[in-house]
DNA sequence: CTCGGCAGAATTTTT
DNA sequence: TTCTGCCGAG
């Protein structure tokens, strides 16, 4: 048995003081029978085919407590791999629940990136690296490429670094090593050189003490193949494994688990074939289809009885995935003896209307008791929210965007944070690149031409080149007293980051750099809320005890905890909605070339039309009581009116379960093309063909004309609450400042500076 | 060095 | 349509 972590206090003495001794533990109560399997079967490995909905989290939760609770293993002896940081804390605190109070020492549960770090952290040196190693993510990664790309000579124009960073991705996730690039492969990028730069690119991590999302995993793996001990080590410490979302892996992190899972293997792997939406990141259905001939003789448990949806919403999503080949297959069932609401589907002249008639629908249902709360909105692409939150604004519904433009990604964060990063580590060159010129402080492409030839020749970090610069006469002198005042300034905070809170330090820092005086002196409309966003940043370091504790959690976790208690409707994309679940569900935008989109089909054919379809799929089942599918025939796309057809998916759908409104009278006559039998598949009827015919012609294309359908605008007009008069300046959260050109009740027309002119509701907006 | 204007591109994104 | 990134003028 392997050591046991330093003086680990086991919290389940007191918790299960019984627990292997007496009859049935309470957790295990309430699991159905292939839920007991699942949590049961701990022995050998096992894969746990869980549908939508059928209590994949609590067999996860209640396997762990039940694998602590009969002293199986210790906490730190079990390995549980997430996707998200969102799942793992969710772990966490289940099993907290399940065996009460927390779990102490599960220090290797988390997230494949997190676990991955802490695995690289231990043997750093190994792979060319010191233990404190930044962590980059795709900005500095971007940043980075573009830089070795410039310098090699390569026309960035021709061959964009964007490419590279997602080949190299590519390989990474891939588990490809520069060596194990394949000519063909390499061929892809500036004539061949793809193997070089991406050695060069390897070889220039290193030299900045920095590792890239795809290392933490790639590192690691050849950690372990190079060296036994380690990757024994590692194998005999984990008595059980566990990983969710299997769907989901990529080579990478298959070859990860392979390794440590050894000859040890009891391993459990949990997941839904037909939920695998992230082929187009490496993910690999693959790698679960294939599960029981890499195991042999794993047992395989299917989870089907699903406690989510309404029967006719599970008729609906089987229907439809089993179009789908390259499945596992799976039949969800339900008790629920109501069959519950057919699904609708309903076709709209434009996106505006489609998003109006959303809108209207849910204001319904909340006045018959739903809270928005529990609905949402999800979409194939994230553009197509726009008229949603055009419509929720103009109505007043409160709405909230989920995994939009994430905190840590926002660019006055990764400004703030970079100027720690330099604080915490003086060599951190990009961070150091970053902001040597935010705010403006003169140093220019020269001043940075000239530090970057100086810290190569003399083989110092930027920050240290900066010192010696400024104390020489290279530079014009006002760009070297700005080096030399910038070169001071850290020598400074690095000096008081041994005696001030990291919270002051951070208060200070931004403070004498002049970043917030840039922000306040920035009238653009946004630069109220990067402000805000500044304090939320020194406010979420309040729960770390240093300020390196903080830049790790940075690193790997991309978000902030969200306060989302208030009663808001969800709008979000598909894939962004995984693992949730709400009584109503909207998904708009069922139109072919936007879903399944064109260029998923183009890239990926047959492949990429069934991960589209596995996404409708994930769409449909995350609703508990009624789904709305809508698809409008004309929307604009980059500008251009462009029609479409409706989804082949909804000619996926069996017509039992599905509501069909087609009062709308589009493309012709939508009923009478029923009649001809197209309902169950859509895009093959001779009238749609012609229809298709014309759009290819670009006759389609030609500008269609909007129905002007009058706003309901309804008279809630009271004159003496009126609160705003015409002329007044206001600002508004997402449209910025602008001036009321009319006042309607609480209805306001404004002309905003930046966004034009809006209709909005005044408790949106606040005077200035 | 900085700002403003124009061309060109524009899915999905757990870390 | 809207944002980004690059180039030329001050």
């Amino acid at each position: 048995m392997t050591a046991r972590p330093h003086s680990y206090v086991d919290p389940l003495d007191a918790a299960f003081p019984v627990a292997s001794r007496a009859g049935e533990p309470a957790y295990l109560k309430g699991l159905n029978a292939e839920q007991r399997e699942a949590v049961l079967a701990l022995d050998g490995p096992v894969l746990v085919l869980a549908g939508a909905g059928t209590g994949k989290t609590r067999v996860l939760t209640t396997r762990l407590a039940h694998i602590l609770a009969t002293r199986r293993a210790w906490p730190s002896q079990i390995l549980a791999v997430t996707f998200t940081n969102k799942a793992a804390r969710e772990m966490k605190e289940r099993i907290g629940a399940l065996i009460g109070g927390t779990v102490e020492g599960m220090q290797w549960l988390g997230t494949f990136h997190a676990i991955g770090a802490r695995m690289l952290r231990r043997h750093a040196e190994l792979a060319g690296l010191k233990p404190n190693f930044t962590i980059l993510d795709q900005d500095d990664q971007l940043r980075l490429i573009k830089q070795i790309i410039e310098a090699e000579n390569i026309d960035e124009k021709r061959w964009p670094a964007r490419t590279l960073a997602m080949m190299i991705d590519g390989w990474k996730n891939r588990g490809l090593q520069p060596p194990d690039v394949t000519d063909g492969d390499a061929q892809g990028f500036a004539f061949g050189k793809g193997r070089s730069l991406y050695a060069m690119y390897q070889a220039r991590l290193k030299s900045l003490n920095a590792a890239d999302f795809g290392d933490l995993l790639l590192e690691p793996i050849a950690i372990m193949r190079s060296n036994r001990e380690i990757l024994e080590d590692y194998q005999h410490r984990f008595r059980y494994m566990l990983v969710d979302e299997y769907q989901d892996t990529n080579v990478a992190q298959y070859l990860w688990l392979r390794l440590i899972s050894g000859a040890n293997k009891n391993l459990c792997v949990v997941g839904d074939d037909d939920q695998s939406i992230y082929g187009w990141r490496g993910a690999e259905v693959e790698n679960i289809l294939r599960f029981e001939r890499d195991y042999p003789g794993a047992k395989v448990v299917r989870l089907e009885r699903n406690y989510r949806s309404t029967p006719a919403i599970l008729g609906a999503a089987s229907g439809l995935i089993a179009a789908n080949t390259a499945r596992l297959g799976k039949t969800l069932w339900t008790e629920s003896e109501e069959q519950g609401d057919k699904l609708q589907v309903k076709g709209f002249w434009d996106a505006e209307e489609e998003a109006r008639n959303a809108a209207s629908e849910a204001e319904n249902l909340k006045r018959q008791g739903t809270p928005f709360a529990q609905m949402a909105v999800l979409v194939r692409a994230a553009f197509q929210m726009r008229e949603f939150e055009d419509r929720f604004l103009a109505l007043g519904i409160p709405y909230r965007v989920v995994g939009g433009p994430r905190f840590y990604e926002r660019a006055e964060i990764r400004d703030a944070l970079a100027y720690l990063r330099v604080i915490a580590q003086g060599d951190d060159d990009l961070a150091f690149e970053r902001i040597m010129n935010k705010p403006k402080r003169g140093l220019g492409d020269v001043a940075i031409q000239t530090l970057h030839s100086h810290a190569r020749a003399s083989s110092l970090p930027l920050l240290a080149a900066a010192e010696e610069l400024a104390a020489s006469d290279e530079l014009a002198p006002r760009a070297r007293s700005a080096l030399s005042d910038l070169a001071k300034s850290f020598a400074r905070w690095q000096q008081q980051s041994m005696h001030l809170s990291h919270i002051d330090l951070a208060e200070m820092v931004l403070d004498e750099s002049g970043y917030t005086d840039m922000l306040k002196a920035d009238k653009s409309p946004e630069s109220a809320g990067r402000l805000d966003n500044l304090k939320e940043l020194v406010r979420s370091m309040e729960s770390f005890e240093s300020l390196s504790a903080f830049l790790e959690h940075v690193a790997l976790v991309m978000e902030l905890e969200s306060n989302g208690s208030e009663d808001k409707l969800n709008l979000m994309t598909l894939h962004a909605a995984k693992g949730l679940e709400f009584d109503i569900v909207f998904l708009p935008g069922w139109e072919e070339g936007l879903f399944p989109s064109q260029r998923t089909l183009d890239e990926k054919g047959t492949t990429g039309l069934e991960e589209e379809r596995r996404l409708a799929y994930v769409g449909l089942t995350r609703a508990r009581k009624r789904v709305f599918i809508s698809f409008a025939a004309n929307r604009r796309v980059h500008g251009q009116w462009q029609s479409a057809l409706p989804s082949r998916f909804i000619g996926d759908l069996p017509e039992a379960h599905v509501d069909m409104v087609a009062d709308e009278g589009f493309y012709g006559n939508y009923g009478s093309f029923r009649d001809q039998g197209g309902f169950s598949s859509p895009y093959s009827s001779p009238g749609w063909r012609r229809a298709q015919e014309a759009r290819a012609s670009g006759r389609g294309t030609e500008r269609a004309p909007i129905i002007d359908v009058p706003a309901k605008l309804v008279a809630t007009a009271d004159p003496s609450a009126a609160r705003y008069a015409t002329g007044e300046r206001v600002f508004h959260q997402k449209f910025g400042y602008g001036r009321i050109v009319s006042v309607e009740g609480n209805k306001l027309l404004i002309n905003f500076d930046k966004a034009g002119s809006k209709r909005v509701m005044d408790n949106f907006v606040e005077k200035v």
